[in-house]
DNA sequence: GATTAGCACTCAAACCTTCCGAGTGCTAAC
DNA sequence: GTTAGCACTCGGAAGGTTTGAGTGCTAATC
């Protein structure tokens, strides 16, 4: 099948239909709808080869035209006009957000709710990926005598801490020798780079205290771990509910999909392989639950490393132009807020 | 009306019957389902009897009765038998939930989440009430040079961290000077103590280096703030999609008002202030959102003191025989493991 | 007085049938 | 290549009928 401009403009226009109203698009509204002065017989002509292509589909014989997963396809690269944010819309964006950043953490999960509602879909965010950063500061502390608290601090400014018991009382001094062990070993070393080896190997060099402060090093181990993934959220799940092609039994589905965090961390993973802007249409995926769903999703960078993933889950018949730039200018505003802390950060580095 | 024991019989028989089923219960049915032997127009007698008296209502004429609110609320009270836990369950429940124990907050999380799959219904919990815990430690480090990290620890061992930024550079020892004045002010005072007032004082006596640590002071008030609400937990809110009792529209908005955590929050408070079991059915309360469901509450203590809320959430004819004796022996289990958790505490307490 | 058999009555839900019209595919003419 | 025209299809709405579960009432029975 060939592609010629009045054809283009046919599927741009049941594509942009149906997103529209979710109904079956047919000849006679079509004709209405095109600039170009057409019969419905020609449309139809049109749209017969356009089917033929597996551009659309029928519900039944006697009804419209739905255009199909590769039609979405084609629409998003091809053929669609992305709104354009206003002045005023990135204003409000940057400004709530900025309000509210005090914390990655906590910046991400607003831009994720801020993100949701704005846009009447679901959204998925990661916080940022921690593996790269540095370990800047490791303290012990006991907080009763059998009792140690831990802090961890790393270069990016995210502050993690845990507690762990002894089996024997504290000795103070010792303890000290265990976090001056600790930091000669791991500080500023990249959360990533730490190992159950190297655990193993300060352990060694510890002699008989070893097994006694073993929890120590259990828990130190732990908080890097917890520190270096990113975590996943996912927020207006309940938006979902409000769209009609969310019949009762997809949205269960859909929505018990979407709780398993672990299958939508690996999605995302996928995601985070390719750079820039990626839309997954549910049923091009071998998950069975997307079936009529599709995920945007885009990268956010902080001073040039990838960093995280930021994204929404909604209809395939989502409104692709006005969520597209939503997207993509939140990527931009959380990489920019997040740079700016880090800088701060930098700045203020002990030399 | 009188309570004679055959017409508690029937009730009794009627909501089980529509608990079972969710239908209406017709007359034909009691008379197989009793063991004394009447015939289904004395049933029929007496189940007017029970509609006149506001225990039953049908969905139309021709259809058998539905037992409402307050048949509901006498059968919770008097008619109901409660299923016993097998000490294979009690096993089970303890078992899990003490090897995920290692800190309140996840303890929590995880009852909560195993309460609810065990039963298919939502559950709800409260982190342990830590106002009246007391601070046992406080810690300020630089982390750079203008940011500073605060850690707080609390005699029920939770720690919390929050990091802060001076508009200018952190002198060592005046920082130490500052980490002295609070900890002479606010070590071993109650969370739920703290309050601005006290904070203005600490700054005034702080003279020249006041306004350039207020920073920090304004991040102990939030963290203390943060420590001492307890949190609300919902798990499980997908469960109530499988009852076919929550069409979808029904569905979508009890789930938009569970979203709102404060709204839960106040009901819970509601609950907290009575002891024991409790429940709410929802048409008895003024949220019109709550119409046809039910919630069970009960509160858990940690050495006697009332400390935090455990609950499930579910349709009106939920299966209370098994539901509540699974959210006390729940109740029960946390409150000991906390009770553990803290003994172990206390025990270390450094004198 | 309580219980019961019997029966007329009611009404939602299931099932048909019919009808309507949106939309198609095809053909023949332009 | 385009279009007018027309027969055809088929889902869904509208209306009618049937079914049967369940009731309420009455009169007979215990």
């Amino acid at each position: 099948m060939q592609w010629n401009e009045r054809r283009r403009k046919i599927l741009a226009a049941i594509v942009d239909a149906y997103i529209e109203t979710g109904e079956p698009v047919g000849s006679k509204f079509l004709t209405d709808k095109l600039d170009e002065e057409v019969s419905s017989a020609t449309v139809r002509n049109e749209m017969a080869e356009l089917a033929a292509a597996g551009y659309l589909e029928q519900p039944h014989t006697s009804a419209g035209r739905i255009p199909t997963a590769p039609a979405f396809r084609f629409y998003i690269d091809n053929l669609m006009k992305q709104d354009s944010l206003t002045d005023e819309d990135r204003e409000n964006i940057d400004s709530t957000l900025r309000r509210l950043s005090d914390s990655p953490d906590r910046l991400m999960e607003e831009a994720s709710r801020i993100l949701a509602t704005s846009t009447g879909y679901a959204a998925v965010t990661t916080t940022p990926d921690q593996r790269s950063s540095a370990i800047r500061r490791i303290e012990l502390m006991p907080i009763s005598s059998h009792k140690v608290a831990m802090l961890l601090v790393t270069d990016s400014g995210v502050l993690r801490n845990r507690s762990c018991r002894l089996q024997e009382e504290i000795r103070l001094e010792e303890l000290d020798q265990v976090a001056q062990l600790i930091r000669m070993r791991f500080l500023n070393v990249p959360l990533s780079h730490v190992c159950l080896a190297d655990i193993q190997e300060v352990l060694d060099t510890m002699g008989k205290a070893a097994e006694r402060y073993s929890p120590v090093l259990a828990a130190f181990y732990g908080l890097v771990q917890e520190s270096a993934d990113s975590e996943v959220l996912l927020t207006g799940q309940l938006n979902l509910l409000q769209h009609p092609d969310y019949a009762p039994e997809r949205a269960k589905s859909l929505l018990t999909f979407l709780a398993q965090r672990e299958q939508l961390a690996d999605m995302l993973q996928q995601s985070a392989s390719s750079e820039g802007l990626r839309i997954l249409l549910g049923s091009e995926s071998d998950k069975q639950e997307l079936g009529d769903s599709s995920i945007i999703t885009t990268q956010y960078t902080t001073g040039g490393l990838a960093r995280g993933t930021i994204g929404l889950i909604g209809p395939m018949r989502m409104d692709y132009a006005s969520a597209i730039p939503k997207v993509e200018y939140f990527a931009k505003a959380v990489g920019r807020i997040l740079s700016d802390m880090l800088d701060e950060d930098k700045g203020d580095e002990q030399s």
